[in-house]
DNA sequence: TAGATTGTTAATCGATTAACAATC
DNA sequence: TAGATTGTTAATCGATTAACAATC
């Protein structure tokens, strides 16, 4: 199973536009006017053809004389992967790990926003935490609908991971940021990211330890 | 850039190997003896065909008459996967995302042991969190070889994350699981696990808002 | 100019899926 | 047996890298 959307931008591309973008506002904010394919590349840990094969994938050109502007650039970088900034959010569950990510909005503050925390937990819903509003899961549905969320992010506790998924879904959410250790079954065209920490783990276990990795 | 270690066995397969283990294990608590690929691959969200394909590279042999023997299949991908089990494991940085880090640990407790956390700020160093102990960054390199450690947690902030990754390997260190939001350059053989939830935030509201993600 | 860089196509590489004989 | 499944090879698909003409 792939993911895919109408002009071919894929998941990793985009994870590497926004690699490419940090470095970008790095150098804008040190005055750097222009930047080689090269020095993108070593800021995100690609080759210089991989840089130039995903500015090409967003229309950008740039100079064979200086490289890319810097600011140019970024815009252009910012105007395909931009619509971030405009997402408001909600998060379901408000355990340890959605406690961590309302201090991650707090302090990263992206330009993203979250609307509201869910919680079934009556004895937290109607304060605040963070200065996110704690909803009932009740009210998850009227919500979406009301609010127009298109995003969730699920931190609720393994059994009712699904659960949870098939609400957001049936409510109308279109992708779903997933710190669950399952994979959740959704229709087509919903998009989830799985971020595991469980698995972050084994896999630098076995690499560091036994598994000899090797960078080829 | 890819990694590879000596069997072929790549950073995918072994989040597949994982996906598979926690599934089996929790047929095996519930009794059920047999599985079929078909099952397994509902699990991990992939085709019946991709998980004959990973049970293949581990040389684990099922039967065409009643699947795969649960117990059996989990002790084989134990065998393959379970040195995080014994993978001794160190923390650096105890802000938010370090102390989410030591609650997961602390919650999840995933078999591998999370030996020390470090800390520049002098007034933590000494105390513990959540029972593991937090000492002063000048103490890394003695530890990390005084305990033969091979696997670190970096969750320092940005601006001290090539120093820090760069301490961490001159000091024996094989293996990173990488919370900042750099990319890191390490030496060729070092295992990098990068870990960003700012590109993740942005991924789920790119495809879920304006993507038009659609499943293939 | 000479040298370095971009844009872009072609080649490579790896990962996933399909197909199907063998099996029970 | 008939039907379903595995093991395994081949085909496909996608992503990355290499190559090189065009450019300044």
């Amino acid at each position: 199973m792939r993911t895919r959307n109408a002009t071919g931008t894929s998941p990793r591309v985009i994870g590497r536009l926004c690699l490419y973008l940090r470095f970008l506002q790095d150098l804008g904010a040190r005055g750097v006017g222009w930047v080689y394919s090269r020095e993108l590349a070593w800021s995100a840990g690609v080759t210089p053809s991989q840089v130039r094969q995903d500015i090409m994938g967003i229309g950008y050109q740039g100079s064979a004389q200086h490289g890319y502007e810097v600011d140019k650039l970024a815009e252009a970088i910012h105007e395909k992967v931009g619509v971030a900034d405009e997402a408001r959010v909600i998060l379901i569950g408000t355990g340890n790990l959605g406690r961590a990510i309302l201090q991650f909005f707090q302090r990263n503050h992206p330009r993203m926003e979250l609307v509201a925390a869910f919680e079934s937990d009556i004895f937290l819903v109607g304060s605040r935490l963070h200065g996110i509003p704690i909803l009932g899961l009740g009210e998850l549905e009227a919500t979406v609908r009301d609010q127009d969320i298109r995003m969730a992010i699920l931190a609720v506790p393994e059994n009712e991971a699904q659960n949870g998924a098939d609400r957001l879904v049936s409510a109308g959410v279109r992708s779903i940021l997933n710190f669950t250790p399952n994979r959740l079954h959704v229709p087509e065209g919903i998009y989830v990211e799985d971020t595991d920490i469980g698995i972050s783990l084994v896999r630098a276990a076995f690499f560091g330890c036994c598994g000899k990795g090797v960078k080829v």
